[in-house]
DNA sequence: GGCTTCACG
DNA sequence: ACGTACGTGAAGCCG
């Protein structure tokens, strides 16, 4: 089967033009635009080896489409003036290539190119930095959708667009008529944003379904989309691509070849662009310059070439997935097998060099140094292939300083490399030096026995995912919407007018300014409204309740119900991603969505807690950690009291208050027991006598007086805390039990802020931190133990003290005793660690 | 992209 | 005198 490249060259300039710096040539050409879309040409050609490439352009009369659609101002900005001077120069160029270039008055790049899409029969790549294109998606087509630079490009297909965004290439369409789209001069439907939009696509599926079935949308959204049907009919047709216009499909008769003409050569530097020449081959014999002398490099031909290469004892190599591009051995002889642009330019496509290397990657004997390991299995998923044995960079430098946010392995290049882009085998050269620095900061058993181990649990989660009941969903989202509507209108009748209510800055001024009332703390651009605040006005002003009421429903819908929606998967299913190396302290995060920040605190949150359910046949087990970070706090200073509380008391807090105010633990009012568990709190916050002031509401020297109750009743807490405070001065950060670090600079500033900050952060992270490093122990653990005791059960969420089983019902008692069993056995401190195991069919009903 | 607010531990 | 509790992520507004 023959490939196809087709390049939607202004959106491609475009991108290039403002991804990239204002170049010139020495005559003063700007040149910019063209060095950027040739040089991801340039990549594209060695990555794909085309059969066969066309470059479309727009010719589109510029009044065409204002009058269809008069009265809604044309927003497009004109080309700047040089950008469209890099026009010609590049359409000469391509010229040189042999790149035929293909348009039609009348007609955009989009047009022409799904046009061609349609009639060549063969596999297409369309590369443009345009979304409208993934309607042209299909079987045999895929978009190459330019990221942010230019040279990197995602390949967009069926079913990335399922998996990423939830939609069918025709439902792209369906969403744009929606959503609108201003640099396209698609007007959409006013009010209607790309959120509200998919939440529409992923309920009714097309725009004719969404107008079918106005009756089941609420509110102003239903009065929105009626007032503008036309208007998205009309957005409609013009977000649809013409695959039928009159063009000329010569261009599709001849083959590319990836050798130039010398004249190239000299066109080329003629335009300054003397590196861009160099990547390319030419026939008078001048061949891309040779990468890296200083190793040996053996250039493979094709894919059985590099099929016989991996076969080789290789013991190590990196794997740099996402720059697409590198495998090599690092086994120290110095041999390197170099597969990247070289070999992808020659014959070998992005699949066949998945499949070629699925033998080494799923060898459980050769080491796969990857950037990121769990996502690279994600990614490895999409082509059967598995993962076995690998090493993560990612990992590594986040235990040498987990305050550090690596994004990419070219940020890990930039610490650890030599600066400037990396040779493809850089890679290994910053793993061994990374390795060094583990072996340094006493990181290597929690690189082994910890964070390693971890991540193909945490992967297995990722995939098994959670289910959600979409009916509980449903009426949820509608009971919150009438309610939401009800607000908001006896609060616009309050307020005396229509304002938005999700405006901070509207909300002050109606607040403060029209209706007097009294003004709190001041942020950055204004006066604040946040809760604290409107608490205070509560009984000033009958709006103030509502707007409390209208804030947390619109917080819970749109974070919750709408902003869940989209996430959820074919089968019912959400999959959050777990990020192991943002925390400073060494917990885990959760995204795409946070799982770790679903409500449950007040009546209103609880009932989103209930959609969250167990999969068909099966209970959610769920087990917490009762006050992990107390009980560490009671081990670390090895106070006798703190100790004897744990050891003894049913309750904590209630424990702490009866020996803060002298009294027995019978005679503990619920005041008393408020404000020794703000203590306890501020005590693992690092406290401070303001922060404690604040939460309790009191005088600061009122609070002063808690704290130094406190540390005469748990005297070697004060001690500890002291200690903690004057290791990390004295070596410059703090560790956990298991040895993670934190590396706290603050502690050096001038500035008294910051200082103390670092203090508070050396009195925390020790607590936070090991309490991670538990619940990852435990992790693991429950993982295997469940998979040899309990097959067909298996984690699915960690929120920080909290473990949750999805398990057939008949397990659940298993499970259970497996959670305790394997939580409380992940430390041995001063003070027993206690889980509490609860299951239900919902979130809810198990916690 | 920064800021504010608020959901969780 | 200083003026903040520790750790996150997402939504929405605004310039």
């Amino acid at each position: 089967m023959k490939t196809l490249v087709l390049l939607d060259s202004n959106s491609l300039l475009n991108r290039a033009y403002y991804a990239l710096p204002d170049l010139t040539d020495r005559q003063g050409r700007p040149t910019g635009a063209i060095h950027g879309y040739l040089s991801m040409l340039v990549k594209l050609i060695s990555r794909y080896s085309p059969d066969k490439i066309v470059a479309a352009f727009d010719r589109k009369a510029p009044t065409f489409r204002k009058e269809m659609y008069e009265g809604y101002k044309a927003t497009r900005k004109p080309m700047p003036d040089d950008l469209a001077a890099q026009l010609q120069p590049l359409k000469e160029l391509l010229s040189l290539m042999n790149i035929p270039i293909c348009e039609k008055d009348g007609y955009e790049a989009d047009d022409v190119i799904g046009t061609l899409a349609k009639r060549f029969s063969g596999k297409t790549y369309i590369v443009t930095g345009d979304r409208d294109s993934w309607q042209l998606i299909g079987p045999d087509t895929t978009v190459l959708y330019t990221k942010r630079g230019i040279t990197e490009v995602e390949e967009m297909d069926e079913t990335r667009l399922k998996e990423e965004y939830g939609l069918t290439p025709s439902q792209v369409i369906d969403l744009k008529s929606l959503m609108g789209d201003a640099s396209d001069n698609i007007p959409g439907v006013p009010g209607v944003g790309e959120k509200t939009a998919r939440t529409l696509i992923a309920e009714y599926g097309t725009l004719d379904n969404v107008y079918a079935s106005l009756d089941g949308v609420k509110g102003k959204l239903k009065e929105k989309l009626e007032q503008n049907r036309e208007l998205a009919y009309l957005s409609y047709k013009l977000a649809t691509i013409d695959t039928d216009s009159p063009i000329d499909d010569s261009v599709l008769d001849g083959d590319f070849e990836a050798v130039y003409q010398p004249e190239l050569k000299t066109a080329l530097h003629g335009y300054g662009l003397v590196k861009l020449a160099e990547r390319m081959t030419f026939a008078d014999g001048s061949a891309p310059a040779e990468p890296r002398p200083e190793r040996t490099t053996a250039t493979l031909s094709d894919e059985e070439a590099l099929s016989a290469a991996l076969a080789r004892t290789i013991n190590e190599f990196a794997f740099d997935f996402f720059g697409a591009t590198a495998y090599f051995n690092a086994d120290g002889s110095g041999y390197t097998v170099d597969i990247c642009d070289d070999l992808l330019g020659e014959g070998v496509s992005f699949d066949a060099l998945v499949r070629a290397a699925a033998p080494v990657l799923s060898d459980p004997h050769i080491k796969k140094i990857c950037f990121d390991a769990k996502t690279i299995m994600h990614e490895l998923d999409r082509y059967g292939v598995s993962l076995e044995c690998y090493d993560d960079v990612l990992l590594k430098a986040y235990l040498c300083d987990s305050t550090r946010n690596y994004k990419s392995p070219a940020d890990l290049f930039a610490a650890y490399g030599e600066g400037e882009t990396p040779p493809a085998f850089a890679l290994a050269d910053v793993n061994a030096k990374l390795d060094a620095e583990l072996a340094e900061k006493e990181q290597t058993d929690m690189y082994r026995k910890i964070e390693l181990p971890l991540v193909k649990v945490l992967y297995d989660m990722e995939n098994r995912g959670f289910s959600v009941d979409r009916a509980t969903l449903d009426s949820l989202a509608a009971r919150f919407g009438a309610q939401l509507d009800e607000l908001s209108a006896r609060i616009t009748e309050m307020a005396g007018e229509p304002f938005n209510l999700n405006s901070t800055k509207q909300l002050a001024h109606i607040l403060f300014e029209k209706l007097g009332l009294r003004r709190g703390k001041k942020n950055k651009s204004g006066y604040s409204t946040n809760v604290e605040v409107l608490n205070a006005l509560k009984n000033e002003h009958p709006i103030v309740p509502l707007i409390l009421s209208y804030r947390e429903l619109s917080k819970l819908k749109s974070t919750y119900l709408d902003g869940m929606l989209p996430l959820i998967d074919s089968k019912g299913k959400i999959h959050t991603v777990f990020r192991q190396a943002v925390t400073a302290t060494g917990r885990l995060s959760s995204t795409e969505p946070n799982l770790q920040n679903i409500p449950i605190r007040k009546d209103s949150g609880k009932e989103i807690r209930r959609m969250f359910v167990a999969s068909e046949g099966c209970t959610l087990v769920c087990a917490d950690y009762s006050q992990i970070e107390l009980r560490l706090m009671a081990h670390f200073s090895g106070d006798k009291h703190m100790i004897e509380a744990f050891r003894h008391g049913a309750d904590f807090h209630t424990e702490t208050a009866a020996k803060l105010f002298g009294v027995p633990r019978e005679l503990v009012t619920s005041d008393m027991r408020r404000s020794a568990k703000a203590v306890n709190f501020g005590i693992i916050y690092g406290i401070s006598d303001y922060g404690l002031s604040e939460d309790l509401g009191v005088a600061v020297w009122q609070a002063r007086e808690y704290m130094n109750n406190y540390f005469a009743t748990y005297p070697d807490v004060k001690r500890y805390m002291e200690d903690s405070v004057a290791f990390a001065k004295e070596n410059g950060y703090v560790r956990t039990l298991d040895g993670r670090r934190r590396y706290i600079p603050e502690l050096k500033s001038s500035n008294y802020n910051v200082r103390s900050f670092g203090e508070r952060v050396a009195m925390n992270m020790p607590l936070q931190g090991t309490a991670s490093d538990i619940i990852k122990k435990a992790m693991t653990a429950v993982a295997a133990a469940l998979e040899r005791e309990a097959p067909g059960a298996g984690l699915i969420m960690q929120v920080h003290d909290e473990l949750i089983v999805d398990c057939p019902d008949r397990l659940t008692d298993k499970v259970a005793a497996i959670l305790k069993r394997e939580m409380e056995s992940a430390a041995r401190l001063e003070v027993p660690l206690v889980a509490d195991v609860g299951y239900g069919k919902n979130w809810l009903e198990a916690k």
